[in-house]
DNA sequence: GCGGCAGTTTTAGTCGACAAACTGTCGACA
DNA sequence: TGTCGACAGTTTGTCGACTAAAACTGCCGC
């Protein structure tokens, strides 16, 4: 899907930004900026979006301010208290293993339907994906990081052929990138570059050889390497705390 | 959840209805009258959705038409052409299998999930649930069939404790009550009672008892047989267009 | 008779302003 | 001193108007 990628690249954040002369850009404009920010975490869970504020910082009108925060809260990144400020999603902790279960399921679903459907276009796509966020994590590149994950990820929801798979996985990733950038603010400080895993081009063989079984195993690994390290940043946060 | 059923008793359909004294009612109001009104396929896929017309018939001004419009198009059931008019969002019969597939692994999921975790109130809610569904079967109110039929299997869904599985599998049923319209609409013409069938009963029996392996098998026979009557619709009206 | 081009029309995107609703605060009263 | 009610401030929900872009129409040239 190009608009994932899109979105990839176009993380210029730059706000005001005031060269946005096609006419239906606006609103677009504001509500990629707004999910980027969100999903990075610039605006913490919690964190108060007012629409006038909002619209003197993009300089527009509140109308395509307040279509983007309707959009927003569409996705669920986003909620909106009535006759009130609306203010960010906030992300419940106590829902982590209700995530990771849902995640889990999903991904295996999806992987092994990529290994059922792929094409040859699609194993192409899905080893830029890979090398792009091995690269991402070779930079120490950490706010792009989750982004580059999640492409990876589409690439593969994609190959499964199921758009109504892909979209329940697009959300769930939406929601990880959030979680998932938690963990990567506090290697930022360390200096050594983040381990790069082959698991993603584990996935990518086991996706071209149409093994069905070994992409599941690997699918539901990746999760649970995914929940083992963030349990492991929640007891070191736990223990800096102390 | 109280939303569903409020839907499902708010389809007065009536546009005009003037009393909207609450000041955030106009643009719920305009999206859940928009919603039934695509679910129940009184407006046919692909049919045009302009925001003056849209105005006039509610009374209102443009701003809560946009809204409505946004969300709806945040949900599926809209696509909105770049500067041009919305349209209903067409249902791909091409998908079929696709969705079905979808269907048959997250209704198993989910039931699974309610076997495991249902509460005593779960299955009274279930069971108030499924006999709303039969009665309404009774009745022959075909209009609201597909809406009963969503609101049992949500209150299942509920049950299962995941709001990421319920979410997704929310979608799915809305956009399977397009597909069970058609199915209704041509039984509509035929006077004999829609058969019910005890299939919600068996669920909520395998749920009471925490059986998870007999959801997952009544779940899976649950798609399966509405996947057997929309192909013989399909059949059926293929045979009587010749 | 057909295809391209320019004027017109329709309709979406945006804007600034007004009114309602909620919040927080201040003062009066028990 | 604690509680209730009114007032002021802030922010959302709605409105009507303006603007620009896509479609439609008719004309012209081939």
């Amino acid at each position: 899907m190009a608009k994932v990628s899109e979105t990839q690249t176009d993380t210029t954040e730059l706000q005001g930004s005031p060269q946005t002369p096609r006419r239906g850009g606006g609103a677009r404009h504001v509500y990629e900026v707004l999910r980027d920010e969100i999903l990075e975490l610039k605006m913490p869970p919690g964190a108060a979006l007012d629409e006038t504020s909002l619209a003197t910082r993009f300089s527009l009108s509140r109308s395509p301010i307040r279509e983007a925060l309707v959009r927003l809260a569409a996705d669920g990144l986003v909620r909106t208290l009535s006759n009130r400020s609306t203010i960010v999603a906030p992300l419940d902790i106590a829902l982590l293993p209700r995530y990771v279960e849902a995640l889990d399921y999903l991904q295996r679903v999806v992987t092994r339907l990529a290994a059922r459907h792929r094409t040859e276009a699609d194993l192409t796509a899905m080893e830029a994906a890979a090398r792009t966020y091995d690269e991402t994590c070779a930079r120490g590149d950490y706010l792009q990081m989750s982004g580059a994950n999640k492409a990876f990820h589409m690439t593969v929801a994609e190959a499964g052929q199921n758009p109504y798979f892909a979209d329940a996985y697009r959300r769930l990733l939406d929601e990880g990138r959030r979680i998932l950038h938690m963990h990567y603010a506090r290697r930022r400080d360390s200096d050594d570059p983040y381990p790069l895993s082959p698991e993603h081009f584990h996935m990518v063989a086991a996706i071209r050889g149409r093994d069905e079984a070994a992409a599941d195993r690997l699918a539901h690994e990746h999760t649970r390497v995914f929940h083992d390290r963030l349990i492991e940043f929640m007891r070191v946060a736990y223990v800096e705390e102390i």
